[in-house]
DNA sequence: CAAGAATGAGACGTCAGTGTCTCAATTGGT
DNA sequence: ACCAATTGAGACACTGACGTCTCATTCTTG
């Protein structure tokens, strides 16, 4: 069977998500393959991990665009933001909380440019008087990253249905947890 | 200088929630003290990880105590919460992030009965009519957890000041994003 | 069906991190 | 000021993971 290389770097991101010290033959067995064939495809542990970086940023990027983060209302592509993120969710979960990659990398500049990104569109939101103002858009950044990786590990573990996945972020993140008296 | 068991614990969660390969060395230089006093207080790599499991459930027991969960509404027992949590959400990242450390432990054991504990609140809140019961009690406890680990990185990077910590995470995980018409 | 490419399993040397030890320096209590 | 306890720094051997290699097997392509 052909090796399928980015699904090789989901399954490591899923693992390593969980267990950042798996061993490079645990990833290998978590992904299906052999550790030659893992040693083949990336240099070393470095490699993978940059390659981790690279996937998630590109795929970030795919998705941002496809959710049109500049069309309707922020609300909305808010909503086609998180539900392109679904598939790459466990990926950005260890993106997120293994940040010590960024140190003096390059890749901080990739990371840079998609946290722009999200933050443009929150801002835009306070702008428009959909998204409250005395939540800065830095911290609504931090909090979907954070709410999409813990959402993504609730479901990998059992404790939320994978198809409650967007529902359940957005829902949250937007409307909170309290319940109006109100809708 | 005597050395500050507590305190050499939530460094070491500091350093290791964002850097969990971090090495003994790193870990030591991080609390401020040599590599052969840390080996001598904690076995190794695996007690120093059993002991923030300890230090954290510890905490948090007494935390989830303090902040009397079972008095006046859900609601507000959720704002004293993170107040007490706030001293140790660092160490409270790291416990979730890491959670490959719950494998047929029974450090399991202590985990559940503090998740049991947050559960329960949010169940009573949906009960009492404060809290939306579209959003299961786990995953808002989920949510929870994510939010405070948000936001404990958020401040140690900067992006949110710590004077903020409890606003944030209360207001967004209450109130949501969106902006309601009324209010 | 044959030739080429890719994979899995295992063996092997290497090395960074670990855990232990010693000793001088510092600290804290009396 | 003294003594006991603790610490930091360094040296040391050891271990587990790493990275490379080989070879038989499997998969792919024409």
């Amino acid at each position: 069977m052909a090796m399928d290389r980015d699904q090789v770097l989901r399954d490591a991101a899923a693992l390593l998500s969980r267990k950042s010290t798996a061993t490079m033959d645990e990833v290998a067995r978590a992904a299906g393959i052999g550790r030659a064939t893992l040693h083949r495809h990336f240099a070393g542990r470095d490699a993978l991990v940059r390659a981790l970086e690279d996937l998630g940023i590109r795929e970030f990027e795919v998705a941002f665009d496809n959710a049109r983060l500049d069309e309707g209302t922020a609300v909305e592509a808010l909503r086609r933001l998180v539900a392109e993120a679904e598939p790459n969710a466990e990926l950005l979960a260890f993106l997120v909380t293994e940040n010590q990659l960024f140190e003096g990398d390059e890749v901080n500049e990739g990371w840079a440019r998609l946290d722009a990104r999200v933050t443009a569109l929150f801002r835009r939101g306070q702008e428009e008087g959909d998204i409250r103002i005395d939540l800065s858009p830095a911290w609504l950044t931090e909090a979907l990253y954070g709410l999409i990786g813990s959402c993504a590990w609730a479901v990998m573990d059992g404790r939320v249905a994978a198809k409650d996945f967007q529902y359940m972020i957005i829902e949250l993140l937007l409307g909170g947890a309290r319940r109006s008296v109100e809708k």
